[in-house]
DNA sequence: GGACGCGTTGAACGGGTGTTTAATCTGTGT
DNA sequence: ACACAGATTAAACACCCGTTCAACGCGTCC
């Protein structure tokens, strides 16, 4: 049963959700019929895969470093070869858009704001006016821009030169990001002074939005 | 036959390129035998389907502003409802990873590039140190963070109600990134600097990787 | 020792897929 | 009026899918 659940997820992992019962259960050494009568569906078993994922990946998060955007969990992961599957997974799951994606970038969202009020109390990162809204913007850039970099050249890589792959990307990020955090991009706050004249301070009171 | 081709994209735009095409028929008013006596096969359906879409966005660059990013062009067109459908078709596209998205981001990119240029020699963007890794760190952060909003958020949105969802989107998201754009994130230089000492200064004469 | 339960199989089912094929309809030029 | 070409259709084909079902092997317990 736990063979077959990791079968699932390497397959899952290398071609994606699409894949027929049947791949998985050669992989595993069964029979289709097995992987449904332990499972009850194929979306049974995408859900036990599922929930092993999230609880490999809350297990991780205790023992690494994470900037809160996921990035560095991610990178550090699938710089771990062992890992490299988990890690496609988890990008799989995003391309597709589960329940497990849902939860993923709502708890990396929690994680960046955290982290962005520690930095902030340790007075390296400069408070902003909408710390909720800022966190929220950081995971989706980091994590959308993950995704996209996985569906353009990822997505069909072997699982063996996934790891380079993506240490490859967070190379190419590093400087503009680095440059970017410590220096902006624009030379004067014309533009943010012009927002900020048309739009009413935005934590106005109003904090129900949970997960949009 | 541009009725079926027109047809195709609404539906490729509401539910995927997973969509039967049976349903691509009905919807145009013919059998799935002519669909495929036209385009060849549902390859070359989605094939000249991409080839319309490209033309379209092509057309209406030139007519609107664009922060390179592509962001501000997406934003604009969804806000016309009548592009709406074309824009969820591009972020199906995105989210299936096929030519056409490989070569809206590398448009993206360029034009990214271009107006970082234009810019810096207008005075108003900070010049960087690598200004092709800037605008590929650019385009990759906003598109990708369009496309998991999208994936989360917006796939199974009603066409009707997809401008004012993409309206919410672009409005969460303009004030942590102008602040980002106008003051950084970082308060001290630090970071950079620990970053700039350990490697070498990045356009260090090879000038070879078009689209990585 | 027989009955039960569980893991397991292989075949079948029903449905959906893209594609093919033969026939029909429709219009157009000669 | 006839023939030819293109549009169009309905049916069939071959395949893959997830799921179901009846049977079998095998250990355990009474």
């Amino acid at each position: 049963m736990r063979r077959i659940r990791d079968a699932a997820i390497a397959r899952f992992a290398r071609d994606g959700f699409g894949v027929g019962l049947r791949a998985i259960a050669v992989d595993a050494g069964v029979t289709a019929g097995l992987v449904v009568h332990h499972f009850g569906s194929k979306d049974g078993l995408r859900r036990a895969c599922d929930d092993q994922m999230l609880a490999t990946v809350r297990a991780e998060k205790t023992k690494a470093l994470t900037d809160g955007t996921g990035t560095m969990l991610l990178a550090q992961m699938a710089m771990v070869e062992r890992y490299a599957p988990m890690v496609q997974y988890l990008l799989r799951s995003m391309q597709s858009g589960g329940d497990l994606a849902a939860k993923l970038t709502e708890q990396m969202t929690a994680d960046a704001e955290e982290y962005l009020a520690a930095g902030e109390a340790a007075g390296v990162v400069r408070p902003g006016r909408d710390r909720a809204a800022r966190a929220r913007y950081l995971s989706y850039q980091n994590t959308g821009s993950m995704l996209l970099w996985f569906t353009l050249h990822g997505a069909n890589a072997e699982p063996e030169e996934f790891p380079q792959l993506f240490r490859q990307y967070v190379e190419d990020l590093a400087l503009p990001a680095l440059e970017l955090f410590t220096e902006g991009l624009l030379v004067d706050r014309s533009m943010l002074d012009e927002y900020l004249m048309y739009v009413p301070d935005p934590p106005a009171g109003d904090a129900d939005n949970p997960a949009r």
